[in-house]
DNA sequence: ATAGGGTTAG
């Protein structure tokens, strides 16, 4: 075929903006017989198609490339870091490198980019050593490139040193330098990069008051903001994301109504902000407000739900998003909190067709995405495949490690659980209280009494206050085992007001050991907590009917009766 | 072509 009919082919596969297998077919094998120069507009064009496609479809035209020149090469590499593909980059330029191409500074200054976003220094380095031999050293790009990378690394110095022997400072070089600072958290360095700075733009603003605001320092972040001439979006981003991370929604919130543009990332801020704070209806009114919904807004969004125990509606924006009209896909985030949400439901089918959507669209799995899984497969009680997963975990850290372990506790694989609490401990993982909220939930199961003793009275040791939670599971540890005069008393010491779960317990204990009198207590308090609830009623009627006093069992039993239907009580620490 | 603001797991 020759160049200037495929050249016509392929605008036309440009204008449908949607590749099939055909396409594809004929494409590549015309791929074999194209210039260099062909190949790469190509890649550069092929930022029209739909995300997911695009990176499909550069890794196919590369693989069927005779010629192996730079020019594509490298394009295809800035062109996979503006997709966030980062991981991808990497393993291009090393391709790059190994089939003995030159490399460009197009692909020298998207590598560091990418070494830099996947926190993999040895490479950036290795980038670095290169730009001296290939004499890449006066330019521009790829020096401002270098120091960013060293800025982001947190290595201040180095970036200092490439700053000091740059040729042409300009001030993309001077910001690089001042957001170095800020995220090493040296604001007094930052603040003075920032007055010594020859010329300041929008961005050194910005820098300068992001830093204040990340370092909760509102009064300074707001007097700059004050005093500046003009403000971009971000400005206004960078102020609510300060007030957010004190908690401040309602400053937060002025600031994003006072906004003269809001876009996309103001809402995800409040969004999220909002899901910090459990007020899911103000985030449900941003989401809705929003005409043009973006990808990360639905993340936000269903994040939203997950994290405060509304999976139900996490899971129907999800499918909502997956409509094809609206042309989003969803990607690792999402998934991960759609994972979560199943594994609040208990929804293991849901789970596999997530499962199965990622070996279709090609979503490669990282941590985040694996510990989801770990903790849907253990609740659901496929323990084997939670510890297969775990095991092929890149870092194991502290919500992984939990995650096992409360799964280990409640699949009643006790030994497994302090296994991994040790082994966590040897690997240097601090536990928190979710961590210990799994361990006693082992013993628990398990009927260890003096083992969840020991480790409820170790949390001081890690600097951590039981929770509630902590409190209603040594409850219902002391009672099952009929403990109950102790366990009794471990209620009245709590420091917190106990909630119906921890009363719960106690008379869930009373009840297998027919203990009236203390039953008559604990049911006292579950009534008060929660009215509405019948199961309390029922447990204590059982109570009254074993000790024989009927008539009370009767007057209880017709309570529950009128009431309608029964309720269960809920158990907030399962 | 290089800089600033956003979303994920127990």
């Amino acid at each position: 075929m020759h160049i200037s009919n495929l050249s016509t082919l392929l605008n036309k596969f440009l204008t449908i903006k949607q590749l099939n297998q055909i396409h594809s077919l004929i494409l590549i094998n015309a791929l074999n017989h194209l210039e260099p120069i062909l190949v790469r507009q190509i890649i550069v064009s092929s930022g029209s198609f739909h995300q997911t496609h695009i990176t499909k479809y550069v890794k196919l035209i590369l693989n069927h490339m005779q010629h192996r020149d730079v020019s594509p090469l490298g394009y295809a590499i800035r062109f996979l870091c503006q997709h966030s593909q980062f991981q991808d980059a990497v393993v291009l330029y090393v391709q790059l490198q190994s089939s003995g191409v030159f490399p460009n500074t197009y692909s020298v200054s998207s590598s560091l980019k990418a070494y830099g976003k996947i926190n993999y220094k040895v490479g950036g380095i290795s980038v670095h050593a290169q730009v001296h031999k290939f004499g890449f050293d006066g330019v521009v790009y790829v020096q401002t490139a270098l120091l960013d990378f060293y800025s982001k690394m947190g290595d201040i110095r180095t970036a200092h040193k490439v700053f000091d022997e740059m040729s042409g400072k300009n001030v993309v070089s001077w910001n690089c330098v001042l957001s170095g600072y800020v995220k090493y958290g040296d604001l007094d360095t930052a603040r003075h990069v920032f007055d010594e700075m020859p010329e300041r733009d929008i961005v050194s603003w910005n820098v300068m008051v992001s830093g204040y605001g990340r370092a909760g320092e509102m009064d300074r972040a707001y007097a700059l903001f004050k005093e500046m001439s003009e403000r971009s979006s971000s400005s206004w981003n960078v102020m609510i994301r300060g007030y957010i991370d004190c908690r401040k929604m309602e400053l937060a919130r002025g600031f994003f109504d006072a906004m003269p543009q809001r876009n996309s990332i103001s809402c995800i801020s409040m969004i999220s902000g909002y899901s910090k704070c459990g007020d899911v209806e103000s985030a449900e009114e941003i989401f809705d407000k929003e005409q043009e919904k973006d990808q990360l807004l639905y993340n936000a969004m269903i994040a939203c739900y997950a994290q405060n125990g509304r999976p139900k509606k996490a899971l129907q924006l999800f499918d909502e998003m997956l409509q094809p009209t609206l042309n989003i896909r969803p990607d690792k985030m999402t998934l991960a909190s759609a994972v979560s949400a199943c594994s609040q439901l208990g929804d293991l089918e849901f789970g596999s067709r997530i499962e199965s959507y990622m070996s279709d669209v090609g979503i490669r799995m990282d941590d985040y995405l694996s510990t989801a899984l770990i903790d849907m497969h253990a609740k659901s009680g496929s323990i084997d495949k939670a510890f297969e997963l775990f095991h092929g975990l890149q870092k194991k850290d502290i919500v992984a490690y939990s995650a096992m372990i409360l799964g280990c506790g409640i699949n009643g694989r006790g030994n497994d659980a302090v296994k991994l609490f040790e082994e966590m401990m040897d690997s240097n993982v601090a536990p928190n209280l979710a961590t210990i909220t799994g361990i006693l939930s082992a013993y628990n199961h398990a009927g260890l009494v003096e083992e969840g003793y020991r480790c409820f009275n170790s949390m001081q040791k890690y600097g951590l206050f039981p929770s509630v939670d902590h409190y209603a599971i040594m409850v219902d540890l002391l009672g099952k085992a009929g403990r109950l005069e102790e366990a009794c008393e471990l209620i009245k010491k709590m420091p917190v007001q106990p909630h119906s779960g921890v009363w719960g317990a106690l008379l869930l204990a009373c009840n297998l050991h027919n203990n009236l009198e203390l039953g008559e207590i604990a049911a006292a308090k579950c009534f008060e907590l929660e009215p509405d609830s019948t199961g309390y009623r029922s447990l204590l009627a059982n109570i009254y009917a074993y000790s024989g006093r009927w008539d009370e069992a009767k007057r209880l039993r017709e309570d529950i009766q009128e009431s309608g239907i029964n309720k269960v009580p809920g158990c907030s620490w399962t």
